[in-house]
DNA sequence: CTGTTAGCGCCTTCAA
DNA sequence: TTGAAGGCGCTAACAG
């Protein structure tokens, strides 16, 4: 175990240790230390080889104390297995890090009582700000208005308008996967989904619906809702198949969708993309590059919505009163050999 | 964005302002807070109350800065991508979270300096330890013993045997599938990895190597290493069954690899598990419960790999002097329909 | 049982 | 340019 006791003065120095050394007094110590231009070179020099010699760091409890401002964030999740919370947290992770903002992680695995009590640990630890990541695109509870840090909720949006919320543009992703099919001169295109209670599963298709609309033509056959696996990607594009055996594109609720999608269509011995073309959602690479062919699929640019919100939070700490209610977050079209034939 | 501006005091409460408010000292307030039995039952009562109606949170910074302890750990991880990271975070974070410890997440994205830069901002907020949790199995640099704090090394072990770490028992891993193959009548079993520059590689086919010299069987033919990836999977069985068509058993070194295996098979009109038995390794659940048949695979159990990781570190923080060096923690088969016939 | 008095480690006026 | 003093919010001795 990684102990100091080898110097001999166990306990870590602080300013006056430094200052003492140095020869200084306190407040010049720490004018050296700060950069602060009110203290000769020499003394500078002083105190900055005392403070080395020391090896001592700036006590950041100390420092937040008096400045009011602690330099931490919390990141709330609800729940930490979800795939989609990583990235976001990478990304907010990102753009606090560059500066001088660590990130208190809480995992509430979905109970409200436990996101109350670490909601309660992120305030006595007196955060700047809080970020909600939730793994569902489904607004969930606020946490309510009477928090003395900005707040910003992220993927779940919260359902109160009066809150700040960044999620991803589903509905757009939906048409733009419909779209890139129509482009490929695919013209009898059905959609296959997860759960219907999802907010993601109903947008998408929305926006599949819509860009079919626009290019005169029609869902062949009814949306088919299940689950978000493979499982059902198989069995759904097998009953689509019997029914419509005409289909030459399949617009996936999910990747792991699609990927059930593929094996069926191979086992039917229907070429991919030739005969049919399939598309993802997700863009979750471990599936998408690994298939056969790979997949086409919308990404959602989850990175940068954490780094998004991260912004808001600078934001708001700044003092700027940032716009209220849900912003959708554009997404966008990975386009891979499953609709596009290889040359 | 939440702000408590509602009230008017906009500034949080203190605990001056309780005891003002209750008409008591600062001190009398601090100890009927904090449970102090020194306090008469109603004085209490009445803090309470001035605490609540001023919705009043101890200041935890204030607290950490005169009790030494803040109450907080640091995360060091070195690839938040990493599939292997999440769940140990999570056992960490478990551990942790039940009772009063915070966590800091700090992502260096495998960049020494940035390690280096977390490193340094975490001993300034004085957390109480330093959990560091690599993406490999393969030993990591040491930060050294000058630290003020424990620190463990979680996943990826530190090459510095002074150090206290834990890490997946990679061999043991291996041994269990080759023997659960061996169990299931198999004979003739063949052992597809990933890239040999990885000790989970390497140490996985120790274990299978093991276990097939305890049965008095040899590996058929040399073992296959190349990538993590399905395509490998479907490139080095087909390679394996054209030189060994009586192959009967193939131990893969990650579900990645076996879900390419179980492909090729299928193309080959090989029944799993009836003529070859297939077995993963990592038992990514998406990965190997949606395939046909069900990946059986071998679990790290990495969850209970961060809890541990966090114990060390309570351990540390109680004073104990916890045993250095690498402790390989045990790993689990779970058997699922590739590898027993389902009935 | 309650209140007074010192700090914890640092920063920031304000004098010298 | 330097130093002395006060305070951030809280807890832990001590007295009363």
């Amino acid at each position: 175990m990684a102990r100091s006791e080898s110097g001999g003065s166990s306990r870590t120095a602080t300013l006056s240790d430094v200052a003492r050394l140095a020869g200084v007094s306190l407040a010049t110590a720490s004018k050296a230390i700060n950069g602060r231009d009110q203290v000769a070179a020499a003394t500078r020099r002083r105190v900055i080889e005392a403070a080395e010699s020391l090896s001592f760091t700036p006590n950041a409890l100390a420092r937040s104390l008096t400045a009011g401002r602690t330099g931490t964030v919390g990141l709330l999740t609800s729940d930490l297995e979800g795939r989609f919370v990583i990235p976001i947290l990478m990304g907010a992770e990102d753009a606090f890090g560059a500066g001088q903002v660590n990130v208190f992680l809480c995992d509430a695995r979905g109970d409200a009582i436990r996101e109350q009590h670490h909601l309660k640990a992120l305030l006595n630890r007196r955060v700047d700000g809080i970020i909600v990541v939730g793994r569902q695109t489904d607004p969930r509870p606020s946490l309510g208005h009477d928090l003395p840090v900005p707040v910003v909720y992220a993927y779940a949006p919260s359902d109160d308008d009066t809150d700040v919320s960044v999620t991803p543009d589903n509905v757009t992703g939906g048409r733009l996967a419909a779209e890139h099919l129509i482009a490929t001169g695919r013209r009898r295109i059905a959609h296959i989904s997860g759960d219907p209670a999802y907010a993601a599963a109903q947008d998408r298709t929305v926006g599949v619906q819509a860009a079919l609309a626009d290019a005169g033509l029609e869902l062949v056959g009814d949306v088919l809702y299940s689950e978000w696996t493979e499982h059902w990607g198989r069995d759904a594009s097998a009953l689509l198949l019997a029914s419509h055996p005409d289909v030459d594109g399949i617009v996936c609720g999910s990747d792991q969708i699609a990927r059930g999608v593929l094996d069926t269509l191979r086992d039917l011995d229907k070429r991919v993309p030739e005969d049919v073309a399939v598309i993802g959602y997700d863009n979750w690479e471990v599936l998408a590059t690994n298939s056969r062919p790979e997949l086409t699929s919308i990404d959602a640019n989850l990175k940068q919505l954490g780094r998004a919100a991260a912004m808001r939070i600078f934001d708001a700490i700044d003092g700027a009163e940032p716009a209220t209610g849900v912003q959708y977050l554009p997404v966008r079209l990975v386009i891979r050999g499953s609709t596009i034939p290889r040359r």
